[in-house]
RNA sequence: GGGCCGCUAGCUCAACUGGCAGAGCAGCUGACUCUUAAUCAGCAGGUUACAGGUUCGAUUCCUGUGCGGCUCACCA
């Protein structure tokens, strides 16, 4: 009898608050109660950490059984509730949850008491066969219990669980155990990238790897991280796009190719911005626009289909359709109809007092694309919200793509929008060196006047390009960006395992460490 | 970077106009063999983010710092 023979070892065994290194207070006295339940377990012959479970069920499929089956399964306890000689708790693994029935007269009264020992939060194995409880309840009744994982520290409340946001995402692995939701979102991430691979696979598009390391980032308008290596004793940048490392791949041949690879851009957190984040881009020669539009509506609605059964999602109080085709918004007209005819503002003196007009701050140096840019950002893109194609952009704001032979001072490319938001952008791609190199040029210009996410010159593209490069359409979509329109996340942060957190505040550090 | 808001026990939250820092959950002890946020009795648990200031007295008022959230500007 093990309560009888224990009792004193209990008392002794409490966590007597020792006055060093209390401060944890609560949460040290929960942790030392624990320790000592572990070492309990060791006297008594039950290890805390042994090796895996074999044969077990997972709970979702364990669930389906027909009542009186036996089933074994594995998981955390999330509710404990004990009743004298009955206990009723739950178990939860990654497909579910369900209840568990302990009863003194079956465990018998040794393995019974074992049962004080455990604790929310620890993992235990349960075999016994299913049941109905009077209220209804699915239920395991346990004739085996078996100790997988002792617990030191305590779950979160288990009603209002973990709301406080900063320990949401700093302690992630918190909000995953308190919100399956949270979970369930990163796997409708991976069901999602299965699916684009199986999209762009089936369409005979070639998966490569590019690097991340580069001597010139580029490809975008952004600012790159630096970083230093040793054996060469120079600085690198981590990229900031896939797109010149796939256009040298066409130009050495390949006709399609793909990559969905993190890309790293040295810019402000913000409801849809990350530092670090996976890019989707492909790259196919011999298509036009024209294709390339009716492509992307197929990739979008195909893949969204495929993970999320239908084509109408929610976005706030929105419902997004993505049924093809899409609406084609013309970059021009949608300025006229904010009473701008772009082509009466040529230069960038010009357009700058219309920007002052509307409240925005325009630095020095900047181009006339970076102020058309912002004037759109201001009032144009917040109101596009149904899935479409902006189309016809000034040659200002895209140094890499194809000019439109009706109008020199546009180009041919498509945005996809969507809630107000970019998700997604194509061209058909300059192969033109010379006009290559003049663009370069002008964003080197512009880049010297202090525009610090203009691209930089990158000599071994050009030379490439002098090579020739088909004629080649390009796309490329930020896959958090557009997950976390399709889940109706409010944050992009909510679609990343774990989102970038500034250090916690400094505990005074050791001096010698400072600077 | 600017503006606004927040930070109190492990978690979720109180504390009036400046007057002994409280509750629920979690924890510990005990009761209870069909519970559903189980219930009941008892116990313990705090550098009120941090540093200053005003005051007889500060969780409360003031200043600064840190971290976070929202938002504006900029980047997918």
């Amino acid at each position: 009898m093990l309560s009888a023979a224990h009792p004193g070892d209990k008392m002794s065994l409490m966590p007597r608050k020792t006055s060093k290194e209390s401060s944890g207070s609560r949460l040290a006295e929960v942790r030392a109660s624990r320790i000592e339940k572990l070492a309990r377990m060791r006297e008594l012959g039950v290890e805390p950490y042994p090796n895996g479970f074999p044969d077990r069920e997972v709970i979702g499929a364990a669930r389906e059984r027909a009542e009186g089956a036996n089933v074994r399964v594995a998981g955390r306890l999330v509710l404990w509730r004990r009743h004298g000689g009955a206990t009723f708790a739950m178990l939860r693994d990654q497909s579910g949850q369900i209840q568990l029935h302990l009863r003194r007269d079956i465990l018998g009264e040794d393995r019974y008491e074992v049962l004080k020992l455990l604790d929310v939060g620890d993992f235990i194995g349960a075999e016994g066969p299913l049941f109905t409880t009077r209220t209804g309840e699915l239920t395991v009744e346990v004739r085996q219990l078996t100790v997988l994982t002792k617990t030191l520290l305590p779950l979160p409340e288990k009603w209002h669980g973990l709301t406080d946001p900063e320990t949401r995402v700093r302690k992630r692995h918190l909000a995953f155990i308190t919100d399956p939701d949270a979970m369930g979102i990163l796997a409708k991430r991976a069901e999602f990238v299965r699916h684009l691979r199986a999209f762009l696979d089936g369409e005979q598009f070639l998966e490569v790897a590019t690097p991340a390391l580069e001597r010139i980032p580029g490809g975008a308008d952004a600012e790159p991280f630096v970083t230093h290596y040793n054996a060469l004793d120079t600085d690198f940048y981590l990229r900031i796009s896939l797109e010149l490392a796939h256009k040298r791949l066409i130009v050495g041949g390949f006709e399609r190719v793909y990559e969905i690879g993190r890309v790293f851009r040295n810019e402000g957190l913000s409801r849809e911005h990350l530092q670090e984040l996976d890019l989707l881009e492909f790259y196919w020669a011999y298509a036009d626009l024209d294709a390339l539009k009716r492509f992307v509506e197929r990739l979008y609605a195909t893949v969204i289909e495929e993970t999320f059964g239908t084509l109408q999602l929610p976005y706030g109080d929105q419902v997004l359709d993505f049924a093809p085709p899409w609406p084609e918004s013309d970059f021009g007209e949608l300025f006229r109809g904010i009473g701008i005819d772009l082509d009466e503002y040529s230069t960038a003196e010009s357009l700058r007092p219309v920007a002052e007009e509307r409240g925005l701050t325009v630095g020095p140096g900047l181009g006339r694309g970076r102020l058309i840019d912002m004037i759109y950002k201001q009032a144009i893109r917040p109101t596009l919200i149904q899935p479409q194609f902006l189309v016809n952009h000034p040659v200002d704001l895209s140094p890499l793509a194809k000019r439109d032979p009706a109008d020199p001072g546009r180009v041919q490319r498509l945005q996809v929008m969507m809630a107000g938001s970019e998700v997604g952008n194509g061209y058909a791609e300059l192969n033109d060196p010379l006009d290559q190199r003049s663009r370069f040029e002008e964003q080197q210009r512009l880049r010297e006047a202090g525009d610090r996410e203009a691209h930089m010159l990158d000599e071994e593209f050009l030379e490439a390009l002098e090579y020739g490069m088909p004629p080649t359409v390009g796309f490329g979509v930020s896959i958090e960006r557009w997950l976390m329109y399709l889940t109706d996340s409010p944050s992009i942060r909510d679609v990343v395992a774990f989102p970038a957190t500034r250090p916690p505040a400094a505990p005074a550090a050791p001096d010698g460490e400072a600077e």
